[in-house]
DNA sequence: TGCATAAGAGAGCGGTGCTCTTGCTTTTGA
DNA sequence: TCAAAAGCAAGAGCACCGCTCTCTTATGCA
C-alpha cells in the first residue's frame, strides 16, 4: 500500500500524471495489476493519495521555512513562504503540476480530502497578512472595497478565516497569492523563454520585493 | 485535415487535452483510425496544431480588444488586454489550460512553431510598458535594478523586444505578465474555493487596479 | 482441525496510439 | 488515350491502458 503511493510518487516524478499507470506501478512491484486493486481501488483513487501527498509535503516545506523567522518580521515571513514554494515546485515539478496545473482530465480530487491539506500555504499566507494588519505593519487600513459585491465575497474570507483585516489587504493578499503561483508555475511550466531569463532564482528575489509592496508590509 | 482539427478542438473543449484521442476524432469523421495519420502523423502534431490554433484565437481576441483602446490610455489598454485574456480563458478552458496548464505529460510543443503565436500576448503587453516609458506616463523610471545578474536578463529583453524601458518597469511588467495568467489561472482551475469567491469578475476588476498600480501606470 | 479471510494470479473486455499492407480511385503526363 | 503515379481509405495487428471477474494459495484464528 505505501509502496503503491512510493512508485506512484516515483513515476509522477518521471513521467507526469496523465502517464501515470496501475499497470506499470504494479510491473514496478512484481505483481500483476490486478493485484494492486486490491489497495487502491482506481486510478483516480491513487491521483488522490498522490495529490494529499503532495500538498502536504508542500505544506510542510513551507512550515519548516516559517520555522526559522521570526513572528514578527511580517515580510520576511511572506519572503520565506515565497521561497519555500518555488523551492519546492522546482524539486518536484509533476507533483506541484498536479496540485496546480491543468486539472487531470475525468478527474475531480474529492473536495472533502484533499481541502484540509490543499489550504495550509493560503492560510499561512493570511496569518502573515492578518498579524501584520494586528500589528499595524501594513499601508492598507482603508475601509470597504467597491463594489459592494466584492465586500461582501471579502467579509465571507474574514469570518471563515477569522481574521480582523480590512477589506483592501485581504484582496491584496488573494492577488499576491495568484501571482505568487503565477510566477512560479511560469517558472516551473517553462513560459519564460529559457534563453531570455537565465537567472530565475534572481528574478523572484525581485518579485517577492513587489509582492511584498503589493501588500503593503511596512515590515 | 481541417475537420480533424475542428473535431480535435470540440473533443478537447469536452474532454481534456489527455483525452484526447484520434480514434475518437476518426468515429467522429466516419473514418477508421489509421486514415487520419494520413494528415495528421501523431498524437503529438495534433496537439501542436491545436496549441497553435488556441494562440492565434487568444492573440486575435486581445488584439480586438486593443482595438477600441486610446493608444495613450496605457492603464486602459493593460486592463483590455487582461479582460480579453480571462475572458477568452473562460470560454475555452481546455485550450487555455493546453497552453498555460500543466505541461503535457511526453509532449513538448516544438518552439519553431509555437514561439511565433504564443508571444502575442506578452509582446502586446511589453508595448503598453514601452509606450508609457516613452509617454512619461510610469513612475518606474529608475536606472539599473539589482544584482547585476538580473540587469543583464533584463538589458537581453529590451535589446531582443527593441525597447528602451529601464530595468525596474521590464521586471515589473514580467511580473505583472505572470501574475495576470496567475489570477486567470487560479479562477479557471479552480483553486479559488467556489463557495468563498462567488464574484470573481469583481475580484478580478480589483486586481486589474492593482497590477495597473504595480506597473506604475499613472494614466 | 476447520474455516474465514487476505493476497495474489490469470483471463478477458473494450479502449488507446501507431504501423504495415492491401486495394480502390483520382490525377497526371507522355 | 491509356498506363503510371499519387492520394486515400480500410483492415489487421502489436503493445499498452483501466478495470472486472473468477480461481487458487497462504495465513491466522477459534
Amino acid at each position: 500500500m505505501r509502496d503503491i503511493v512510493r512508485i506512484g510518487r516515483q513515476h509522477l516524478a518521471t513521467d507526469g500524471a496523465a502517464a501515470l499507470s496501475l499497470r506499470a506501478i504494479a510491473r514496478d512491484l512484481g505483481l500483476v495489476s490486478s493485484a494492486v486493486y486490491r489497495y487502491v481501488g482506481s486510478r483516480d483513487e491513487l491521483l488522490t493519495l498522490l495529490v494529499i501527498d503532495g500538498y502536504d509535503e508542500l505544506g510542510d516545506a513551507v512550515d519548516e521555512a516559517l520555522g526559522s523567522v521570526a513572528a514578527a518580521n511580517h515580510a520576511g515571513r511572506l519572503r520565506a513562504i515565497g521561497r519555500a514554494v518555488r523551492t519546492w515546485a522546482l524539486a518536484e515539478p509533476a507533483t506541484y503540476a498536479l496540485l496546480f496545473g491543468s486539472p487531470v482530465p475525468g478527474y475531480q480530487a474529492p473536495a472533502e480530502r484533499t481541502t484540509g491539506p490543499g489550504t495550509r500555504v493560503i492560510r499561512r499566507l493570511v496569518q502573515v497578512w492578518e498579524d501584520a494588519w494586528l500589528a499595524g505593519a501594513t499601508s492598507h487600513d482603508g475601509g470597504p472595497v467597491s463594489p459592494r459585491r466584492l465586500s461582501r465575497d471579502l467579509a465571507r474570507i474574514r469570518r471563515e478565516q477569522g481574521i480582523t483585516a480590512p477589506d483592501e489587504l485581504i484582496a491584496r493578499g488573494v492577488l499576491v497569492w495568484a501571482a505568487l503561483f503565477g510566477c512560479i508555475s511560469f517558472e516551473v511550466f517553462g513560459q519564460y523563454g529559457a534563453d531570455t531569463i537565465t537567472q530565475p532564482q534572481d528574478l523572484f528575489e525581485h518579485q517577492l520585493t513587489v509582492l511584498v509592496e503589493t501588500v503593503g508590509l511596512t515590515r
